[in-house]
Formats: structure tokens, C-alpha cells, sequence
RNA sequence: GCGGGUGUAGCUCAAUGGUAGAGCGCUAGCCUUCCAAGCUAGUUACGAGGGUUCGAUUCCCUUCACCCGCUCCA
């Protein structure tokens, strides 16, 4: 199982799909690049995602927020309060604890030690000579804070500095604009807001690849209703979230709900979607009923009232929000890992093939001249396909290991010029996944992309 | 942060106390009319610093980076 992932990683690092960042200076630990190949596989990825849930999809609005926001969103959403722990290391025993949980069951509950600065608290504890209550030692590292959320400053002198986080999560982007979004969109509830964004994560154990890093992209999207309606939302984006991927030609076998039994403070039902990963099921997105707890929370911190004014019945009320957001990186990482394939060929030979959805793969034609010389007509059916779709062109080596390049990034159709090109102006197209030959003329082949890449 | 591991070419690996070799890949040329053919030539590496030594990629120390566990996990 482990073997297949490592296979993955490989072929990205070889045929630029994605690159350890900061490679040349040994890397950076949980950080990637997507390569030029990569980078189109993700685009298309996210361009399939926007085309199901805001341009099909009725009443729904994409925004695209800023990173940064006033850090009274992270009080409103509950990250400052729970997404940052003063934790100590038992130099002894290894175990870590939170320092005011230490305190806090040291004096008894007297002493209030959220109250207390960092330093406060660890000449406390060193003081009272506070015991770690797994081995009863009392030698501690020093407080680190572990803040999931990454912090930076605003301000260029050190006394205006305010503290500003990058963003946790792309949510509060949508949630903070929906009085904009209604009223300039003339929105009717119910209605939706979409976002495809950056969130930057502090995570203690990322790992497996691009499947959990520190920084990584979401794309969600928030349906806001009226509450009576919104388990059946609730259960319309289940559903919706689960038919995406299997029109991305996800397998059923290789995808499950799993509904949470533990819910997080702000939901009244989740479920993740799963997908069977090569290190297992791991989850791929996450459908959360939200109750009005976002837009209750924004209109306390805010003083600004989110009611919303029905104009059919005049009721004045806080919608319900339903939330679907899921990893656009790990949606990557899963479209890769369906589409791998080694495929046993006659003669003990193996090809690896993508077999991308032809919407995602990230060139949707390869030119292959037969021979050299074929070059230049070659070059000018390049230059008219590339005016329709991204292409890639390839004259080096013979023309099976050339197919084989193309199928090891997916590439959908192969088209090779030869001698009769030149006279009659056709081309042979050679399809990924059948192997199959047909001859069409360059006038047609556009249709005929077209048609293939349909999503 | 703790424990373990790794670090030689783009990749996979090898050898060696006397400054390194292969396969694959890649590039150029020849050949070639449809699935990794062949021939020729070329290409590129000992993570960094220090020590021992006449001499270190090899031994020792430090450091850096990455990987795997653990801790944590909206």
C-alpha cells in the first residue's frame, strides 16, 4: 500500500506534476510545488469544481475573499479561543500537557490561569514546582504556544504591529460577505457562496505527501436556507458532493460517507465523504449542517444584523448554513492515485498510464510528428489546436516511447502527422485508454477534442 | 519536542582511507511511416562545517534537511 504512494510521488517529481518546495535548498517540510504539468491538473480540477457548484449550479455565487482578515473573525469563529494551547513538555517522561490545565489542577481551581501570561504561568509552575502527572516529575520545557493558525503582523513599526493571522479556513471568507453578496447580488435565500482559496494550517503532524500540508487550497461551498429546510439541504449536498466525484470517474468502490458521531461546536450533522487512498480511507470532503451558529456568532462580534427579510412571508430570521468544502489539494492527490495504472502489455512489457477524466488531464492533445522532417505541418496543427485547448508537443525518440510519455501524464488523445498529412491534411488520433486509431482531418479534430473533454 | 532512520548523477543503486561506476533518463547526430528498437557522442553527484590523517565521499564530531513513529488534530 505504502509502495503505491511512493510510485505517485515519484512520477510527479519526474514528469512535473509536483516538486518538494524549496527543493534546491533541501526542501521545506510539508511543503509542495505543483510543476507545469501539475499546475494544469489542479487548475482543471478546481475549473470542474467551479463549473457543478456556481455556474450550473442555480442561486449560487462565487467570491473570492482575502486571505487575511480582521482578527475579530477568528474571535467570532471560535479559532482564537481553541485553535492556540500553551503546551510543556515533561522533560522526563516525554508527555506533553497544557500548561493552565496544569495550574488549574495543581491549585485546585483557585488559581485562574487563563489569566495569566506565558511567563506568569511557567514561573508558576516552576514555583510550585508543579509535578507532570504521568511520572510525577517536575521538569518541564519551556511553554510553547501551539497555534494552528499561523500568525503574522500588520504594521511597519514595531508599536503599530497587530498581530494578523493567515486564514484557518476559507469559511469565514464566505460567511463575513454574505449580507455583500445578498444584497448586491439581489440574493434570494435560499442561496449559495462559493470559494476555491488558500488556508494555512500550523498542523503538528502533516504528512502523505499533498494530502495534508500546511498551506493547501479549499473549495466550498456555503447554501444558506431557512432551518425547517435545511436537513433536506443537508442531505441535497451529500448527495451533490458525491455525484462530482463519480463524474470525475471516481470509482463507487473507492468512496464512502462516513457520518461523524462526535460533532465539532458549531454542527448539527457532518459527514466526510472518504476516498481509499494508497495509506487508506482517508477523508476527502466534509458536508457540515451549521445550524445559524456562523452568522449568529458574526452578528454578535459584529453588531451587524444578519437577519435576513423574507419578502414572500416578511419573517425576519438568520438562515441555517450547509456547508460542503473539500480539499482541492487532496482531490488532486486522489484524482491521481484513481487514475494510476500500470498496465501489463504483450511481450512483458508495462505502460503507466493517467487515465484522467479527459476534463482534468492537463494536456488534452499531444503533437507528434511521425518523423522530423514532419515537422513543420506538425507545428501548424500545434498552433491550431493550441488555440482551443492545452496542448503539448513532442518530436524526440520513437513514436511508442512518445505515447508512453503522453500516457504517464494522462494525456487523453495523441495526434500524429505523417506523409499524408502533408497531402491530404489529416491526422491519425491515438486514444489513452483504447489504444484505438482513427483518422480524422484537422477540421474536425476540434469538434472531436471537444466532444471528449465534455464535463 | 522525543525516539529511530536516511543523505553519492534528474531517478534507482554501487564501490572506495589515494577525489567515484552502472542502469534508466535526458541532449545531439545517424537510422526509423505508429506503441519504451539500434548505433555514436555528450550530460550530471559524494547535503554543509569542523576534526583525525601525508591524504576523508569513506572514520569521528557538529550542523542542516528530509523520511517514519509518538505527542496533537474543527
Amino acid at each position: 500500500m505504502e509502495k503505491s504512494l511512493d510510485k505517485i510521488v515519484n512520477l510527479c517529481k519526474n514528469r512535473g506534476f509536483v516538486f518538494p518546495g524549496s527543493d534546491i535548498y533541501d526542501g521545506l517540510a510539508n511543503t509542495w510545488d505543483y510543476g507545469p504539468v501539475g499546475v494544469e491538473l489542479k487548475n482543471n480540477v478546481k475549473r470542474a469544481w467551479w463549473k457543478k457548484f456556481v455556474q450550473e449550479a442555480p442561486s449560487s455565487y462565487g467570491v473570492d475573499a482575502d486571505i487575511f482578515m480582521n482578527s475579530k473573525v477568528w474571535d467570532a469563529s471560535g479559532h482564537t479561543a481553541s485553535f492556540s494551547d500553551p503546551k510543556m513538555d515533561c522533560k522526563n517522561c516525554g508527555k506533553r500537557h497544557r500548561a493552565d490545565n496544569l495550574i488549574e489542577a495543581h491549585s485546585k481551581g483557585k488559581v485562574n490561569a487563563d489569566a495569566m501570561s506565558n511567563e506568569e504561568m511557567q514561573n508558576y509552575i516552576a514555583e510550585h514546582k508543579v509535578a507532570c502527572p504521568d511520572c510525577g516529575k517536575s521538569n518541564w520545557t519551556n511553554i510553547r504556544n501551539f497555534n494552528l493558525m499561523f500568525s503574522t503582523s500588520r504594521g511597519v513599526t514595531d508599536e503599530s504591529q497587530n498581530l494578523i493571522y493567515l486564514r484557518p479556513e476559507t469559511a469565514q471568507g464566505e460567511f463575513v460577505n454574505f449580507l455583500n453578496v445578498q444584497r448586491s447580488m439581489r440574493a434570494k435565500v435560499p442561496f449559495g457562496i462559493a470559494q476555491i482559496g488558500k488556508a494555512f494550517r500550523n498542523e503538528v503532524t502533516p504528512g502523505n505527501f499533498t494530502f495534508r500540508t500546511i498551506e493547501f487550497e479549499q473549495m466550498e461551498h456555503q447554501w444558506f436556507c431557512k432551518a425547517d429546510t435545511s436537513m433536506d439541504f443537508y442531505a441535497e449536498y451529500k448527495k451533490k458532493a458525491m455525484d462530482f466525484l463519480l463524474s470525475l470517474n471516481f470509482k463507487p468502490e473507492h468512496l464512502r460517507y462516513h457520518d461523524h458521531d462526535k460533532l465539532a461546536h458549531y454542527a448539527k450533522a457532518a459527514c466526510d465523504i472518504q476516498y481509499l487512498y494508497p495509506m487508506g480511507w482517508e477523508e476527502l470532503n466534509g458536508i457540515h449542517h451549521r445550524g445559524d451558529w456562523d452568522l449568529s456568532r458574526h452578528q454578535e462580534f459584529s453588531g451587524k444584523s444578519m437577519q435576513y427579510l423574507d419578502p414572500f412571508t416578511n419573517e425576519k430570521y438568520i438562515p441555517n448554513v450547509v456547508e460542503y468544502s473539500i480539499g482541492c489539494d487532496r482531490l488532486t492527490l486522489a484524482v491521481m492515485c484513481e487514475a494510476y495504472d500500470e498496465e501489463a502489455l504483450e511481450g512483458g512489457d508495462t505502460r503507466v498510464v493517467m487515465h484522467f477524466h479527459p476534463a482534468v488531464a492537463p494536456y488534452k492533445v499531444a503533437v507528434l510528428p511521425l518523423q522530423k522532417n514532419l515537422g513543420d505541418k506538425a507545428k501548424e496543427v500545434y498552433a491550431t489546436l493550441a488555440k482551443h485547448f492545452m496542448i503539448t508537443y513532442d518530436e524526440a525518440g520513437s513514436i511508442g516511447k512518445r505515447y508512453r510519455r503522453q500516457d504517464e501524464i494522462g494525456t487523453p488523445m495523441c495526434v500524429t502527422i505523417d506523409f499524408d498529412s502533408l497531402e491530404n491534411n489529416t491526422v491519425t488520433v491515438r486514444d489513452r485508454d483504447t489504444m484505438e486509431q482513427i483518422r480524422l482531418s484537422v477540421n474536425e479534430l476540434v469538434d472531436y477534442v471537444n466532444k471528449k473533454i465534455e464535463f
